[in-house]
Parts: C-alpha cells; structure tokens; sequence
DNA sequence: AAAGTAATCGATACAACATATCAATCCAAA
DNA sequence: TTTGGATTGATATGTTGTATCGATTACTTT
C-alpha cells in the first residue's frame, strides 16, 4: 500500500478527513489575511479528495458549479501559499497535487499515475557538490523521479 | 568559463564550427530518413546560434522567414530526435537547448541565464535506493539545478 | 446589529503557447 | 525525369491560464 500512501480519499470515512484538511488549509489562509469564502472551501475540498496528481481542468469539469476563474485563482493562491504543489509527469504534462511537508519529491508511476513522496532528499548534497565543482552555487532543484509503483510491478 | 562551456556562438569564427553542428544535425536527421529542407536548415542553423536556452517563440522571432508551423515542427522533431532538450526554468518557464550528450542535467544561473551541463548523474543510484525503499522501481528522473554561475557570483 | 470596505466571485474576453488541417511545393529515389 | 510521399506555410483550432469588471460576499468597525 505504499503507492497509496497520499491517497485521502479512499477510506471507509471520507468526510472527517478530508473535512479536517479543507478546516486547516482554511485556517492557514486565514492566518496570511485570506477569506473564507463558499467556493474556496469547495476547491480546496475538490483538491483534498483528489487522489492522483490531477490537472486543472479535470479540477474544474469536478467543481461545475463555480466558476473556472475562481477555480483557477484558488489552485494559484494554494501553490503560492505552499499548500498544492506542481507535479511534472515524464511527458511534460503539468499536474497539481496537496503538498503534504516542506522540501520533498515525488515518485510517479507511469501505468497508474500514483504518487507517493520522497520526503528525504539525499541528492542534494551531491548535487550541491556537482554543481560547485562546475563554478555553480546552488540555490533549489527540481526533481521527479519516474517508474513503476509496487502494485503495477506485480500485475 | 565554465559557465559558458556550452556558449556556440561566441567565438571568432562563428560560421565554420556552426555549419558543422548544423551539417551534423542534418545527417542524423537524414539516417532516420528525414529530408533535408531549407526551411528545417534555417531551424537548426538558429539553433545552434542560440548562447542560452531559448522560447519557442523566440526561435520563431528570430527566423521571420519560416513559417511558424515550421519552426515548431522542427524544434518538436529535434526534441524527439534527441538532438534538443527541454530545460525548466525555476519558474516553470520552459525553455529549449542544443542537447549535448546522452543522459546529463541543466546547472541554470538564474542571473544571467547560462546553462551548464552536469554531464555525470551521481545521484541517480541514491536515488533508485531511495525509490525502492517506498517500493518504487525507477525508470527516469527529470532534475533541474539552480543557482548562480561563476560569473555572477563574482559581480 | 448595521454599515463600510476590501476581498472575492463569475462571466467573458484575452493572451500565450502549441498543434491540426490542407492545398501547394519540394526532395530524393527509381 | 518522373513520381510519391515528406514538408511547407497560412490559418484555424486547441489548451492552459490570466485580465477585466460589475456584482456579491465576508469581515471589521461602530
């Protein structure tokens, strides 16, 4: 079940949950001075019950009662405030997905597009080395590792 | 220097060296059975005259007489081809370059915007470890470095 | 509780980037 | 030189995301 470790939605109590996720990430915008508005709790609520790395319009086709801007403003205001991050897949295609700590990667499955975290970054200090060794000071990385997760090894 | 190790165009003879990267482009593309067109010359030939990783459009800026399509199919059939990479800039602006070797990662100077290669990928056995720890068999990895180059950190 | 004020909303227009279409043209092999 | 398929370019379309702006809503102050 470690491919399914950043799933939030398949349970027996999907409401409790994901209600106290939606509670929190509210709870922390509010702290930086923003609203708690209506169709904000219900983005934030659509992102929380996502179970894959998702694209915005797939976000959007779920939320048909508010308004593709707001859908957008809302998935911005969420990655710019840390909550959501980007996810690139091995095709260049751009997904979203709750951000759950601070500096981590993801590892993605090509055949069933789950994602769990590599929240260790061990690489960094090598490539903080590789890059000195080139005259380079380095500042950030971006990193995704691709594969196959241990269900679809098995199938 | 090494910041611009992978500078083409800034030298004292600028035509020779790259006629021959275009020449050389031109024959691989012709082993795969791709034809060999002016317009697809003019593509590579702005290319390979390019000092930094480059916007489609600037490309398309920059050869005001090839049509658009053109200039879009041929970096798409360089990406393809292996013969031009993507490079993702920090803030997810996507960008083109020459692509040098097999396997190698983007140092990316957020400065000046000079690109270096990091040619050898130390970390891509910690990495493969650290995938299998959470089950996941690797396959790739998409990495990106940032940071300041020699250059700019000297100013 | 009422009111003021700024944030937020949604409909829509717009922008940036890239691909699909298709008739005309060109390359390269026979 | 002929010929068939690759390539071209003008343009339409697609995709993804942002800007605009009047209407509405949330939060604060009184």
């Amino acid at each position: 079940m470690i491919a399914a470790a950043n799933n939030h939605s398949d349970h027996e109590h999907p409401r409790p949950r994901s209600a106290a996720v939606v509670d929190d990430i509210v709870s922390q915008l509010s702290d930086l001075g923003y609203r708690d508005s209506e169709p904000r709790r219900l983005v934030i609520s659509a992102i929380a019950a996502q179970s894959r790395p998702f694209t915005a319009e797939e976000l959007c086709a779920s939320l048909p009662c508010v308004g593709r801007a707001t859908v957008y403003r809302g998935l911005r205001l969420l990655v710019e405030t840390g909550q959501v991050c980007r996810v690139l897949l091995e095709d260049h295609d751009l997904r979203y997905q709750l951000s759950h700590q601070g500096h981590h990667h993801h590892l993605l499955c090509g055949v069933c597009g789950a994602s769990a975290d590599l929240e260790v970054c061990d690489a960094e200090d090598i490539l903080r080395e590789a890059a000195a060794a080139a005259g380079f000071r380095m500042s950030g990385h971006w990193l995704e590792v691709y594969g196959q997760c241990g269900e679809c090894i098995e199938d």
